[in-house]
DNA sequence: ATGAAAGCGCTAACAG
DNA sequence: CTGTTAGCGCTTTCAT
């Protein structure tokens, strides 16, 4: 279970450990026949280079770290997949962190991963995001910090995604489709603007009825809020999230209400489930492999220069609507 | 961004490495003068101790790798997140790598990660098992290796999940409320003993019929098998994934089928969307809790002897049954 | 009470 | 072509 080591390597053959380490890297300027044999020494034992040590000797990490909230939800959870597909791909691998809001925890937690890994990617949900006191604890530690989705911190790598074009794409969708009294669902702050957005690029005359209804956006609101919807007479409403939407539309298999004939339905975050739901759930997707790809470029970069950058997210039009 | 060493600190503090060491690992026998300064002086620069080092030294891993399958249901995240949760309670950390087939990817994988970590936990999809051949290359590194859920391994930590017993339950269950005619949905393999097991349990008189249609077990499987199911007469319908079953609820309410009144529906796999659907979907859980608890306690254990456990998955009631 | 020194496993500059 | 050696940052034994 212990496994070799190039020292045991060089005394087992009689060899410099410079030498054994020169064949084992595949350097040139070893004599055929001492080669072979450390090379069937070390095949014979199994040797493995022991990456922390080369690692520490080298001053290199091939760790990433990732933080991440406690409760996911399932955008969350795509997201980090992706990111460690990616992060793969480039010969690094992902230490994952939870953040549960215990700074204590936190700090011991960074402490463990000191001289293990220079670079810590934060990918905290949207609705608890990291606390000011977590950013500035991250300050104290040498790391090449890079945040995802977070607002007003400075200094630091920053990848945001913006709402606000998918959103605006989703209602134009209902608008031209020539729904006319469209009603919002949700208290989500990042989804105001491209509601606004779309109903200013709308000419007055075409411009149809806006309605919302404050509400937190899990499936059980979604089903609940379904007799108020249905009363609101509105032909089309958007959810602030993909749960809250597939909420109402269980609401609506469940009262016969048909979608969208009689109502069309667009939600948020392009969760599985949306798939999974009869009719398909149109909604608007997290542009998860670009900003994945720029973090891995950060990472790539030993970046002097602090990257600040936003990415789209798009709509996906399905049978819903 | 670079941190300060143990040494940096003993040549500014004019104080040897020992006395450094001593007082920052909080070790008596030093005068307090020197103590406070070199607190100070640590305070002020900012030292954090590297793990790596340390480790390295020590011979010590803080690092737990886990191997998981590419494409993961959502049962596997449930499982994997726990295990994240757990670990860090007790002062590891996860390095996440993901199973894609490609021995020489797998084979470079474990390379990057000796040295860091002692101890792997695999936990691939059940659909989509580890390859013996990734078994072989495993065992040719100097790892703790401990197999969640995987069959015939020999020699290996093995930790295993009995779906028996919950599906024995649940179809015990839709029995004792009055169905006569229970079809399963499904082809995986591991769900059969538990309904035969259910079955076997009742006497013969009061056994319903029952009917299988072997079937792929996604979503629109479940959906599109509507039809069939509906015909077959069944009262009460087990699907072998919670998926299935959503996809036969969604052809339902779309349909105006009534569950359970005309029909009792049970799924596996206890996922989320079952929670989020109307009725609640009744299903079988896994337990993730005590088998990562096993998993934990073999890491802690320094294990000389091979542990091979199961675990029962319970059966959860919910409105659709 | 404090310091010198060896060493975890590996790399690489610098001789020879 | 090959060996010696000085580290990476840390721990710890053994002197003093």
């Amino acid at each position: 279970m212990a496994g070799i080591t190039l020292k045991q390597l060089s005394e087992l053959s009689g060899l410099s450990i410079r030498t054994v380490s020169r064949v084992l890297k595949g350097q040139a300027h070893v004599v055929p026949e001492k080669r072979d044999l450390i090379l069937k020494l070390a095949h014979e034992h199994r040797y493995i280079p022991n990456m922390a040590a080369r690692n520490l000797r080298l001053n290199r990490k091939n760790i990433v770290g990732i933080i991440c909230a406690n409760t996911m939800i399932e955008v969350s959870i795509k997201k980090l997949h992706d990111l460690e597909t990616q992060l793969e791909t480039c010969g690094c691998y992902p230490l994952i962190g939870r953040l549960d809001g215990d700074p204590a925890k936190f700090r011991h937690m960074l402490d463990e991963w000191s001289g293990v890994t220079n670079h810590v990617v934060v990918m905290p949900s949207i609705t608890e995001g990291i606390t000011t006191e977590a950013v500035e604890i991250l300050r104290e530690y040498p790391l090449t910090t890079i945040f995802i989705d977070q607002k007003g911190i400075e200094g630091c790598h920053t990848l945001t995604i913006n709402r606000a074009t998918g959103i605006r794409s989703a209602i134009i969708h209902l608008i031209r489709s020539g729904r006319k009294k469209i009603l919002r669902c949700g208290d989500i702050e990042t989804r105001d603007s491209g509601l606004a957005a779309a109903f200013e690029a709308t000419d007055l005359a075409r411009r149809p009825e806006f309605m919302q209804i404050r509400r937190n956006t899990s499936f059980k609101d979604g089903f609940e809020l379904g007799p108020r919807i249905m009363d609101s007479g509105a032909d089309a409403v958007f959810f602030d999230t993909d749960r809250m939407a597939l909420g109402f539309m269980n609401y609506a298999a469940a009262h016969g209400i048909s979608i969208p004939d009689r109502i069309a339905v667009v939600g948020f975050d392009d969760d599985n489930s949306g798939r999974m739901i009869y009719p398909a759930l149109s909604t608007v997707a997290h542009p998860v492999e670009e900003l994945n790809r720029a973090v891995i470029a950060i990472i790539r970069s030993d970046g002097t220069r602090t990257v600040r950058k936003s990415f789209d997210t798009k709509f996906i039009r399905r049978a819903s609507s």
